[in-house]
Parts: structure tokens; sequence; C-alpha cells
DNA sequence: AGCTATGATTGAAA
DNA sequence: TTTCAATCATAGCT
């Protein structure tokens, strides 16, 4: 700089013009005519680089004084050219990033349980899912259901009103610095690429802390989660009138104890549990039943002849005869009873 | 505390 | 998708 300043004043063999003289069209036009643009040019870059010497008052005239030279124009742009063809090609690499797959991910599962996205559809709907899968009894389970909702709902106000403090604080530095650059664009070489690429620059920057709280809200509502299905491990045997009508179509099905969707759904009703508990009991119930059929002869032979008196009944009553009720053919081994229900 | 019963989950198979 | 088989984890009993 020093060097520089030497050599340009060594040049022009000026210290600068008087501050009136520099945004003086006749002066220019004076000096123009005596056909000096080299002294002139280096007029102004001499300036321009003793600018800093100068006192705070000086310097600000100086800055006003530069501004309005008629020349400023074509320089600012030749140092805009030599900028952009230097400084910003090396930076020039890491232009256009793709959509960061880390904030993909994290958007697609906040949109999936229903933090992001629409307001409450999402939300309750996946926690309804999840309370579903739950299973548990009504009670239990809405209860639950209303427990994890009331704590996405929680998470998703943070969540938002995070998102929008971040997204204020964003454009409010945005706005700022832009400002700013066009502001300093007055006096230094600064191109409008330049200010975007600012923009671009403080953008990642923010979307830095953008992924942090999303990430952490991401954690939040995988903590809410595994919880809540902690919460399903916690479960409640079945009442003992459920059990009863379970086992009842259990036995008096083992020939083909897979109930279909509508008996599932009709025994669901009936037991005060989900078709999917019906279908976990029915699950466990047939290898629990095919793995040790001996234990569960008593029970087999109990039930047997409780659908059998209960068939009878009903024939009985109706003063019809009926088919019997337990149709044991193929399926599950049936248990030897005896009439008297002992083996 | 230890044991068994039982509802839920998971991964493979059909 | 449904079912099987193994397994987990808790309930509930002794």
């Amino acid at each position: 700089m020093d060097d520089q300043t030497r050599m340009m004043t060594g040049l022009t063999g000026l210290g600068g013009l008087p501050q009136g003289d520099v945004g003086d069209p006749d002066s220019v036009r004076k000096q123009q005519s005596l056909g000096q643009p080299q002294q002139d040019i280096g007029d102004i870059l001499q300036q321009i680089m003793a600018i800093t010497d100068e006192s705070l008052d000086e310097a600000q005239a100086r800055k006003h004084a530069l501004n309005c030279h008629r020349m400023k124009p074509a320089l600012f742009s030749v140092l805009c050219e030599i900028k952009e063809k230097t400084v910003l090609s090396i930076r020039g690499v890491q232009e256009e990033d793709p959509p960061d797959p880390q904030i993909m991910r994290l958007d697609n599962m906040l949109l999936a349980e229903g933090v992001s996205g629409p307001e409450k559809g999402g939300g309750s709907a996946a926690a309804a899912a999840a309370a579903a899968a739950a299973g548990g009894s009504p009670t239990d389970s809405s209860i639950e259901h209303s427990d994890y909702r009331a704590k996405l709902a929680q998470i998703r106000q943070i969540y938002h009103s995070e998102l929008e403090k971040y997204e204020q604080a964003c454009s409010e530095f945005t706005n700022h610095v832009m400002n700013l650059l066009r502001e300093q664009s007055r006096t230094r070489p600064i191109s409008p690429k330049e200010i975007e690429r600012m923009v671009a620059i403080i953008h990642r920057k923010f979307s830095s802390i953008q992924m942090q709280l999303k990430q952490s809200t991401c954690e939040a509502v995988m903590i809410l989660r595994s919880r809540f299905l902690d919460a399903r491990r916690k479960r409640r045997n079945f009442n003992k009138q459920a059990t009863e009508v379970l086992n009842e179509y259990f036995y008096s099905h083992l020939s083909n104890p897979y109930p279909s969707e509508e008996a599932k759904e009709e025994l669901a009703k009936k037991c005060g549990i989900t078709v999917s508990q019906v279908s976990n009991w029915f699950g466990n119930k047939r290898i629990r039943y095919k793995k040790n059929i001996g234990k569960f002869q008593e029970e087999a032979n109990l039930y047997a002849v409780k659908t059998a008196v209960d068939a009878a009944n009903v024939s009985a009553q109706a003063s019809q005869a009926n088919s019997p009720a337990t149709p044991n053919s193929g399926g599950y081994p049936a248990p030897c009873y005896t009439p008297d229900g002992r083996l």
C-alpha cells in the first residue's frame, strides 16, 4: 500500500486535489481539456489509497467527493470486473449447493410426524395411527393418545415459533447486510452478484442453525415416541369377559381358528379391543396351543362344554336341531374329553 | 425374588 | 398381507 501510494504519487506528482475541486465539473472539464486522463485516474486512486490516513471527517468528505467524481462509475465498474475475475472466481466453486440431504431427511421426518406440514391433520393422524397400533383398552389408548397428541402439539408449537424467530432473524440479518453492502457499494467495488453471493452465504449459515433446530425437534419427537412406545409395553391383561369371548371363538373354531376380518371386527367390538389385538391374541393363542396342547386341554374341554351347553340351550330355545358347535375337522388337534368334561 | 402367563413386537415365510 | 415363531417385557401370582 505504501509502495503503491508512493508509486502513484510519483506517477502523478500530486498529493490530491483540493476537496472542492473533486466534484466540480468545471475543474474536471478543465483537467480533461488539459489532456491528462492518466493523471486524473492517478489522482483518484491516490486519494482512495490515502483515505485511511485521514481523519474521520476528512475521510467522509473525501468519500463524498469521490462519489460525485465523474470518473467514478467507469473506475468502479473496472474494479468490479477485476474483482469478479479474481476473488469471486475462486469462491464460485461452492456456488449453487444442492439442497442438503440431511435437511431433507429431517424435513421428511418432521412432516411424517406431523410437526411441520398441515396444522392439525398430520399430527392427529400420526397420533391416531400410533394409538391404533398401540392398542390397549380403549380408555388407556385414548388417554395415551391425547397425552401423546398434547406433547406433540407442544413440540410443534415450539418448533414453529423457533422457526419463525429464525426466519425473522435471517431475513433481518440479510436485509441488514444487503443494505450495508449496497451502502458500501457506493464507495467500494461490490457488484450485485457479490451481494447475492453474500446473501447465499448468510442463508447457508442460517440453514445450519435451522438444521440444528430441526434436529433437536426430531430428537424430541423421537424421545416422545419412544416413551409412547414404552408405554405400549405396559400392557394390561384383557379383562375376563374379553378373554372368555376370544377363547370361546378359538375353541369352537379349533379346526380352523382363523377368524375372518369381519369376525375379528366383531370380536374386537365384543371385547372392547382393537382388531390388531384380536389378531395378536389369535396369533399367540394358535402358536401356544400348538406348542403345548396338553397344557391347554383342560381349558379346551371347559370351553367345549361351555359352547356345547350354549348350543344346546340355543337349539332348545329355537326347538330346532342345530349342527354341532365344535366342528373339529382337521386344523389343530382337538382335545379328547369325556361328556363330563374330563379327559 | 422368581416364576409363569400373556400381550406386543419383529423378522422370516408363505 | 397374513401368519408363524421367537422373543421381549410386563402383569400377576407364589
